[in-house]
DNA sequence: GTCCCTTTGAAGTGC
DNA sequence: GCACTTCAAAGGGAC
């Protein structure tokens, strides 16, 4: 565990550090701080005013610090109102699977994860997961449907290679092997008889604690939660629909039929219908697709859009992304924990169903304009193997982290050296970036990192390679010390978009 | 109807 | 080995 943390971006400092101030942590012992509420509103909401004319104006800096150092308050007054408003998707979960019972064909919301997310984590003790969070009863399947079967595929019949339900294209190509999960069992261990309660599928979904409000201030928002919001994904897909249901029987979200656009969306609401309804497609039936496994930050994403839409009433995706990419960075260290452990449960699952499926089956699935690659010529600062040679760094063991990939080395740009460790292979240690440094998320040109970055390397403590061991038991995705490096932040969208638009450097700092 | 935008992370591709 | 690309979700907006 310990190991696990200090392969997490912002898990990985010592004790004492910072990533997670310790602001960040008070959210998680108290609930009952009305007042401090109220008297953050009017912060909160004046900070509204300027998000929301500007979603990505990189002024916010101010103002986001400014959010962060009163995180702790509103992470309290976000519990409480947390609290509340898990308490309503529960009744609304009941609500909507008696519905449900009463022979009601589901037509949810769309497909929103894995049925492990329902089920206790035996990596986060005190996690929502652990027994200490809050359970919501998942009530029995009728039918004779195993009350897991019906949900997703991690009945233990799908998991048996040789399940009839399994696909034939879906079946293990000869040759093809992928290393069974060791403790998937573990994690989706089914009750005794098959009846009964398995832990929340709410627990930690519904009780995230908000580092910064959205929009960088904090509102009500049980109010504005449309019902069968994505929120709810968990409760209502995953417990009870039939989203997901592949042809052949087996339910699984990240199957969706080859159509395109929205072909996940669409498939959720309509397949399961127009399955048994149009006949014409079993004429020509097309292979199905199999979605890649949603990483930790498309499962936060997933969950806490429709928050953030009732929160900001804003509804443009693009805004939506930029104000959950700023919550994701504003978590605490717990909190992304969480998600980077589901996203890696997720994968294993898939792995399990899918075991010859592959992230390239999907290339070429969407239509994707031609990038022009546009040179940098300003801020390329070299690759990493040119950033270690100058400052006479060890190929193997010395990385100029920010420069990894599309980064630009900052630390390069402003003739510092470089030093951080490299964490694609699973053994990265801790960035030379202090947890402290590297959160929040901040973006900044290159002329205002000229200072920041001169006083990050005389700051910065000798790099300690020795630290540099190789995880156990957890895999820790190697992009998650991204924040320890540099973001980067793309031009206005005037200069194209995607990998290969022009990126400025920026550094992350408190 | 299709693609873009926008985010982060995982995985694939190409040199 | 490394940099780069693609895809995953979402839905309004542009064309």
């Amino acid at each position: 565990m310990q190991q696990f943390y200090t392969k997490m971006p912002q898990l990985n400092s010592g004790g004492g550090d910072d990533l997670g101030a310790n602001d960040e942590m008070i959210a998680f012992k108290d609930e009952g701080e009305q007042e401090e509420k109220i008297q953050e509103n009017a912060l909160t909401e004046r900070d509204l005013a300027d998000l929301k004319s500007s979603l990505v104006n990189e002024s916010e800096i101010s103002q986001n610090a400014g959010a962060v150092a009163d995180h702790g308050a509103i992470r309290r007054a976000h519990a409480e109102e947390e609290r509340a408003y898990t308490d309503k998707l529960a009744r609304d979960h009941l609500e909507d699977l008696s519905k449900r019972q009463d022979g009601g064909m589901y037509k949810g919301p769309a497909y929103s994860g894995y049925p492990f997310l329902m089920l206790p984590d035996p990596y986060l003790q005190n996690g929502p997961m652990s027994p200490s969070s809050n359970k919501v009863s998942v009530v029995q399947q009728s039918h004779g449907m195993h009350p897991l079967t019906s949900l997703l595929p991690y009945s233990n019949d799908h998991f048996n290679p040789n399940s009839p339900h399994l696909p034939a294209d879906m079946s293990q190509k000869p040759g093809v092997h992928r290393p069974q999960s060791q403790d998937l069992s573990g994690f989706y261990s089914l009750p005794p008889g098959g009846v009964g309660q398995i832990t929340p599928p709410m627990g930690w979904q519904s009780q995230p604690v908000y580092p910064i409000a959205p929009c960088g201030f904090r509102q009500p928002y049980s109010s504005g939660l449309p019902a069968g919001s994505s929120f709810s994904r968990f409760p209502h897909s995953l417990m009870l629909g039939p989203p997901g249901m592949h042809s052949t029987g087996i339910p699984h979200p990240a199957i969706v039929p080859p159509s395109g656009k929205h072909e996940h969306d669409q498939y959720d609401r309509n397949m399961y219908v127009k399955q048994h309804q149009e006949p014409k497609r079993e004429k020509e039936p097309k292979k199905p697709v199999i979605k890649k496994p949603l990483n930790a930050f498309m499962l936060y994403m997933k969950e806490m859009r429709a928050k953030v839409i009732a929160e900001c009433t804003l509804k443009e995706s693009a805004a939506i992304n930029q104000i959950l990419g700023r919550r994701w960075h504003a978590l605490t260290r717990e909190e992304q924990a969480k998600y980077y452990e589901l996203a890696r449960k997720e994968r294993q699952l898939h792995m399990q169903l899918y075991p010859s499926w592959s992230a390239r089956d999907n290339y070429g699935k969407k239509k994707r304009r031609k990038r022009e690659k546009q040179p940098d010529s300003n801020l390329d600062p070299g690759s990493p193997k040119k950033c270690r040679a100058r400052f006479g760094l060890n190929q193997q063991t010395d990385w100029c982290d920010p420069c990894r990939r599309k980064k630009k080395c900052i630390r390069y740009l402003q003739g510092g050296g470089c030093a951080s460790p490299d964490s694609s292979d699973g053994s990265a240690i801790d960035s030379p970036l202090s947890p402290t440094d590297a959160r929040p998320h901040l973006h900044q040109t290159p002329e205002d990192l000229a200072g920041s970055a001169d006083s990050f390397l005389r700051e910065q403590p000798p790099f300690d390679l020795s630290a540099n061991t190789k995880p156990t038991g957890l895999s820790v995705p190697s992009s998650l010390d991204s924040r320890h490096r540099l973001p980067t932040t793309r031009q206005p969208s005037s200069s194209s978009s995607s990998s290969s638009s022009v990126y400025s450097a920026t550094i992350t700092q408190t």
